[in-house]
DNA sequence: CCTGCTATGTATAAAAG
DNA sequence: TCTTTTATACATAGCAG
């Protein structure tokens, strides 16, 4: 049941090695017969194991011919120009998986944002002892939220144009800016407070949000978090 | 979003072809290099496209032109031994998409007689026009959910003996046979009549079930039919 | 054309038999 | 050990930008 995501490393276990080479050996196979038919170029692939006297070879040993001597005709130094290698290879994957791990750094603060927010929404006081980093980072993304949803409004307003005196409803809201101390014996109004300065520092949120559903450049200097209001996305 | 399942064939489309042949390029690399260091053997793959003026290697072409030299080294008869060629390759898929569908058939069978026995159970008068195909097959079907339910609770009886005064109660059932005729203006019986010398011939179904839960011989001639109680399978 | 996303199909590790 | 089954991870077709 798969349970391991594979390590990537020689397989230590006998039996379980074997095994493993059985069904890869099988499956890349028919992965390169796949890739032949559907595109319709020359491909080889050969295995040598230890289980087999001769090496696996696809497609016919004909074939396989056919592909080698177009590729020994080539001189040593034309063959490796344009070719994958393993460092390079190897390279490109470790890249691949840095990126994802950034991918997924950025979704899990998104994830706990999302769910800090709602904590607050839902308490019957307000919450002390967010820190700065969360609020400002929690304000942000409210302000996406706020965006989207008057850009949506904006939408169907336009779409209901035809129909006089409809008067789509402005969402406004008020971030104001209020950040506690640190041994929450600060101020306890039921306001969030946000220090601009604070924020402006903290890009690297920022950046993380411009990835999701936000389509603007980060508020850096978004003079729209001193008054607490957005203005109107109409008549832009 | 891959809502067809890939036909297998040539793909005429220009640009499609290129972005398939593009992945599946890669997919294929990864899938050798893993193989290679999973198993810690020799494998090399190589790919002519007219995307690339070079073709694609993998590994590093030093590594491929060991693996080709031990491949040039066998003498031609030799290397068409033990090889995978396109045709036995074809040959191999072809019978595995045989089998599968076999196994479907059999899959459809099984549970069509499950439903049509469960209407049968849950009707309040009996119901007529079953074809004899289905009762037959239905009431093997039955046999073999009885017969695993005495397994069980053997199992069960075993594993309580140590407690005295206990008393395994024991399934057993009255599958009698009579097959209404064609009409349905025959006998309205609330039992199920089975005809023996039918069941006898319709050994059809009797092998689609050896695959399932079954681990015993199809009943023919098993005069438990004619009775309809089965000996207890205790002190066996 | 390329890049990235997501739903879906495929490959396969591990568990059962 | 091999085969079959099951659950999970991976590969990738089609689409959108």
């Amino acid at each position: 049941m798969t349970r391991k995501k594979v390590k990537l490393a020689f397989i230590i276990n006998d039996s379980a090695r074997k095994a493993t080479f059985k069904k890869r050996k099988k499956g890349l196979m028919k992965k390169v017969s796949e890739l032949s038919t559907l595109c319709g170029i020359d491909a080889c692939a050969i295995i040598y194991s230890p289980y087999d006297p001769q090496p696996e070879v696809w497609p016919a040993p004909l074939g396989v011919q056919k592909v080698l001597s177009k590729f020994r005709r080539m001189p040593e130094l034309e063959q490796s120009k344009k070719m994958v290698n393993q460092e390079s290879f190897l390279r490109q994957r470790i890249q691949k998986a840095k990126e994802h791990l950034t991918k997924q750094r950025k979704d899990n603060r998104e994830k706990e944002m999302t769910q800090l927010m709602f904590q607050y929404l839902s308490a019957d006081k307000v919450m002390h002892n967010i820190n700065m980093v969360d609020l400002n980072d929690m304000a942000w993304m409210i302000d996406q939220y706020l965006k989207d949803i008057n850009r949506r409004v904006e939408v169907l307003t336009k779409n209901a144009q035809g129909q006089p005196q409809m008067v789509a409803p402005q969402v406004v809201t008020n971030v104001v800016a209020k950040v506690e101390d640190n041994n929450g014996q600060g101020s306890h109004g039921h306001v969030l407070d946000m220090n601009l300065d604070v924020m402006q520092k903290q890009n690297w949120f920022m950046n993380l949000m411009n990835n999701g559903g936000g389509d603007e450049a980060p508020p850096m200097g978004d003079v729209n978090h001193q008054n607490g209001f957005w203005p109107s996305p109409f008549f832009h």
